[in-house]
Formats: structure tokens, C-alpha cells, sequence
DNA sequence: CTCATCGTTAAGCACACACTTGAGTATTCA
DNA sequence: TGAATACTCAAGTGTGTGCTTAACGATGAG
């Protein structure tokens, strides 16, 4: 999942699809990459769900999953919050032991 | 950053110093991997604004810095929210339709 | 001073990853 | 039906990444 942002495409894929949806010829157009490169972004993207795309005929159209996003943002509120809350407690020992 | 965190071990020592500050050596302990390999994790995420160290003495003091996991959290939070908007737009003009 | 401890650095290796090319498939349109 | 469109798939290539080993520097203990 952190491996699949890990490429600056496709955090641009991503950052492109919160504009909306897009077909793979779209999202291709504007990179200086092939379009078969964006399709295998799109396979990682949608393998950790971060990504969801459907076949319509000879097109497939793609949006982004809110959910892989939140798992993410998830993952990262809860380090932060526990670190935090770690100094928290680090805090009050000194404290205790200044008043003491 | 995204980068940093893609590899396993690194948010697994990430996951570590949330739950407190250690040093170099205690960190590589529990792993299956060189303390070489441990410094060089450590060299990747304190590049990308991760986590904090300082050298006292022969031994090197590791925390986490809740600015770098802000920021990653932040980029999360801005990509899913405005999608989220995006859904809520569509949903609008659906509703002015279906109501005309 | 000597020696162990804690970390640092450099070199090298194996594997993974992003990308390309080229050929192929399925769908739409004239 | 024939041609164009929109992907899809497989194979190959070059670079990057994680890891190890090995030699080294710096600090603290006896």
C-alpha cells in the first residue's frame, strides 16, 4: 500500500483521479510514459485498493477508493497519536518530579 | 517520505519508537538483520523528516517526529477529502436531475 | 593503555521495479 | 467487412534498493 504511493506516478494518478474519473487513454496522455506503463500502475494501485476501475466496452474508466486512502491516513494518524501521547505521559513524569 | 515508509522493516521500526525513544542497537536487536542494515533504515528515514536522532557519547538516541507523519497523514487527507467532494457534487446533480 | 562496545562507512551482490517494445484481443464505427 | 480505437499481455532491459561483509572510528570500562 505505502509501496504503491511510493512512486511519484502514481501519486499523480491518484492525485489526478480525485479530480474525478478517467479512462487509461486520459490518464495516459499527459505522462511522458507508455500507456502499457500506466496500465501496470493502475494494476498495483487497484491490487491494494486504492484505486477501483471497471470495463465498460472497449473502455475502462477509474476512480479513486476512499477506503485504501483512509487505511493509510489510518495507519499513520495512529503512529502519530500514540508517539504523542507517549510525550504526554513523559510530561506529567516531569512534572510529578519537579513537584516532588 | 511514501518511499521511506514502503519498506516493512522501516515502518516496523517506526511502529517501535512510537512506543518510545531507543537506541541504535536496541532497535536492530529483535531483527533478523545486520545493525549496518539498521543504521542504513535509519540514515532513509531521518532524511525524509521520519524520526530524530542524537548522538550522545558511542550511542545514538532515536525518537519519532510526529512532523514528518503529519505530513504524510496530511497528503492522505487531502487526496480522499476531495474525491469525497467530488462524490458529493456528482450526488447533487443527480438529485437537481432526477428532481427537474 | 588496552580492550570491548557502539556505531559508521564502503564495496559488492542479488533481486525487485519501472519502463519499453512488440504482438495480440476486443469493441466500435463507416 | 475492414479499419481504427482502446487497451492487454509477455518478454526484456537498466536502474534502484536492501542486505551483507569487512574494515574503521570513536567512546567508555578496567
Amino acid at each position: 500500500m505505502f509501496q504503491a504511493l511510493a512512486d511519484p506516478t502514481r501519486r499523480g494518478l491518484v492525485d489526478r483521479l480525485t479530480r474525478g474519473p478517467a479512462t487509461v487513454s486520459e490518464l495516459a496522455a499527459p505522462l511522458p510514459i507508455t500507456l502499457a506503463a500506466v496500465v501496470q500502475h493502475l494494476q498495483v494501485l487497484e491490487a491494494c485498493g486504492l484505486v477501483r476501475t471497471e470495463k465498460v466496452g472497449r473502455v475502462r474508466s477509474c476512480q479513486v477508493d476512499p477506503a485504501g486512502l483512509r487505511a493509510a491516513e489510518q495507519w499513520l494518524h495512529e503512529r502519530r497519536t500514540a508517539w504523542e501521547r507517549w510525550l504526554d505521559r513523559l510530561a506529567e513524569v516531569l512534572d510529578e518530579e519537579g513537584t516532588t
